[in-house]
DNA sequence: ATAATAAATTACGTTGTGTAAAGTAATATT
DNA sequence: AATATTACTTTACACAACGTAATTTATTAT
């Protein structure tokens, strides 16, 4: 398994990321976009086609002069693989550097132990990552996506209290005994938000996730870089909900179907396709684009990002029901004049916990955002 | 009026920002803090020195080997004007770097046209500039508070609808017919959290303001660097009260008042060295309490700041007295296991427009926070 | 007096960037 | 068809900024 040889330095880090949004673009335009000369942009390239980063291709419009080389990333050529840890089940993912899932895998978790979890990755790493030996693809590393506090780098650990075995440094320790590659730990809501950015197709620099799991959190990517706050607990919406208040969540659904005598998963299979939800369903669904659109509107005018995105482990179908009936809808702007930012469903439908926390080493080795002076 | 001569590269504001924040430190210390070398520091403190930014004392401990020479800012050599508008008055401050206030006026203004507000700049900068003119001083420039939204920096305007003769580029316009000293606008929030973070001795990378004026706005510094969100309108806390709902603000006090039948101002006088509050004024205190006490809430769970701060063109002793109860009563977490952030009052008094003003020729000038490459 | 220690400085090599000139591949002109 | 023009890219070189390693300086310990 070959890994990146090497760190790359922030502008090496600023062009990939601009080739990276602009899909193809020439070393002229990379120069005039990281406000660089040419000369600069040509030796930065050449080091980074040493890793094999960037394809070439000619450009033949009908104007005057040396036709322009575009650039383009080799989405291929590199890959990820993504953890991502809800309640008593672990969902892997392996993707490449176009956010393409090759292989994925879940499996569920006895206790939330330090120690099965990292046993689950070793099971499902042994099955998932032979898709990937012997293809020449570089292989970045393992994003770790856990709910709780992870200090800006994964240097401090504070689990969520589903997750109590993983604290202090429990789950470092365990992570001793899992692979020799890089291993990127990421709290959920932001490696969620990370997934967005980079893969979820919204052409934002400045994104606010909205993570439903069991509990309704979030994360945040301001001007490129991931944002956690001065304790690593920022972006909660669900401080707009006091205690026992009810909040959008997985939990909340489910005890809602529950209630009525229904079982959650198959109220899920036999809706995701019907033409119409149930009218359970569409209840629990209204009161949630309710609870939504305040999270919407505040969000709005606290972050004033470009874009909202909602996603996590309610089923995508409903997130994508409920993302388009408020963007019909509208929400109210969070101040006279002001609009909401837009609203949308993940980008990565169902597996958007795993490709988020794939998306982690895909951050953390080619973006400027996970560098300290950016910080 | 002796400008300053260039601009500081992204380390030399490093190393300001260290000494600032240190106040006294040796270069070692310097070195490990900004993870450079002794050597460049050496180099870059040298090159800071020519612009007459530290004075050096020996630091006599009984420790072994050659004493250290801490660095520390000549906070008297340089000065800033700033101004703040506020419906139909403008406040001015010409401050040092340690944010002592060297002279201070205000001025009501006719109606609020651009050229009315320059006319009224030119004004007081005639009248408070000579208190530094023949000092040798270096004067950074002037800071201009405005509400409303003007980009990252300051290159689009679009003003809050009390200033609509300030929209578009009408107040750059006029400011050609102001001074040859550089001019760095700013929002008011981002002003104030500026302040803040500068001088009001809260020690927080990460502070949010909540900016109490006609409205209830507010302004951010995450990491050190102003936040203005996508499309310059983040920190609106005014966002978690619905349309009509009151709000903490000075014109719902005033309205208030008014309605009871009496003054404002003399309200204000006659409370401000009383021993208790009025009945009236302590009903809108406890009002105007619960408010805050929402907004620290979620400010809490969504940006996780080192410290709030309230202020503002609220009397400060009513602040005082909000945040000192709210101090003491203490506000419910944004989440199971977490505490809000502390919040404060303004550490800078009745002045904290325009000392907020005063300080954006400061950040611009020697921080790294507000250099692009940061951004 | 001399040794040991620690901060600061100096000398020098390396890296990364910009400037200016040259090279290259296309279209436009004659 | 030859030549000029244009625009993207590359090369050559100068310059700025940083790190390494050695040196100087100022103090305490022996």
């Amino acid at each position: 398994m070959m890994l990146l040889p090497r760190e790359l330095s922030l502008n090496e880090r600023r062009l990939v990321e601009l080739v990276f949004r602009h899909e193809r673009i020439a070393r002229v335009d990379l120069a005039a976009a990281a406000d660089l000369t040419p000369a600069s942009v040509t030796r930065l390239v050449a080091g980074l086609m040493g890793l094999r980063l960037f394809s070439e291709s000619t450009l033949k419009d009908g104007a005057r002069g040396q036709p322009k080389k575009l650039l383009e990333i080799r989405r291929q050529q590199f890959c990820s693989l993504g953890f991502y840890l809800f309640t008593d089940k672990i969902q892997a993912a392996l993707i490449d550097f176009g956010g393409e899932v090759i292989a994925q895998d879940s499996r569920s978790l006895g206790k939330g132990s330090a120690e099965n979890v990292v046993e689950a990755m070793n099971v499902l790493t042994e099955e998932l990552l032979p898709a990937v030996r012997g293809t020449g693809r570089v292989f970045l590393g393992v994003g770790l996506s856990l709910p709780g506090n992870f200090g800006s780098f994964g240097k401090s650990v504070e689990a969520h209290e589903a997750f109590l075995g993983l604290d202090g440094s429990a789950i470092q320790k365990a992570l001793l005994n899992y692979g020799e590659w890089p291993v990127f730990l990421e709290n959920d809501g932001t490696s969620a938000a990370l997934g967005e950015y980079l893969f979820g197709g919204h052409d934002a620099d400045t994104l606010f996730m909205l993570h439903i799991g069991a509990g309704f959190g979030g994360g945040a990517v301001l001007n490129g870089r991931p944002y956690r706050g001065h304790n690593g607990n920022a972006c909660l919406p669900g401080a707009l909900f006091p205690y026992g208040q009810p909040r959008p969540t997985l939990q909340d659904l489910e005890e809602y179907l529950k209630d009525l005598g229904l079982e959650p998963s198959s109220v899920f299979d036999s809706e995701r396709s019907a033409t119409a939800l149930s009218p359970e369903l569409a209840a629990w669904k209204n009161r949630a684009k309710e609870e939504i659109k305040l999270a919407v509107r505040l969000v709005s005018g606290l972050f004033d990002p470009t874009v909202i995105v909602m996603g996590g482990m309610l089923p995508s179908f409903l997130s994508d029901i409920i993302a388009a009936e408020i963007a019909n809808e509208g929400v109210e702007g969070p101040s006279r004049g002001l609009t909401a930012a837009p609203l949308c469903a993940t980008g990565l439908g169902d597996l958007c916990g795993p490709v988020g926390a794939a998306s982690v080493p895909f951050f953390r080795s080619f973006f400027p955002g996970s560098t300290s002076l950016s910080d």
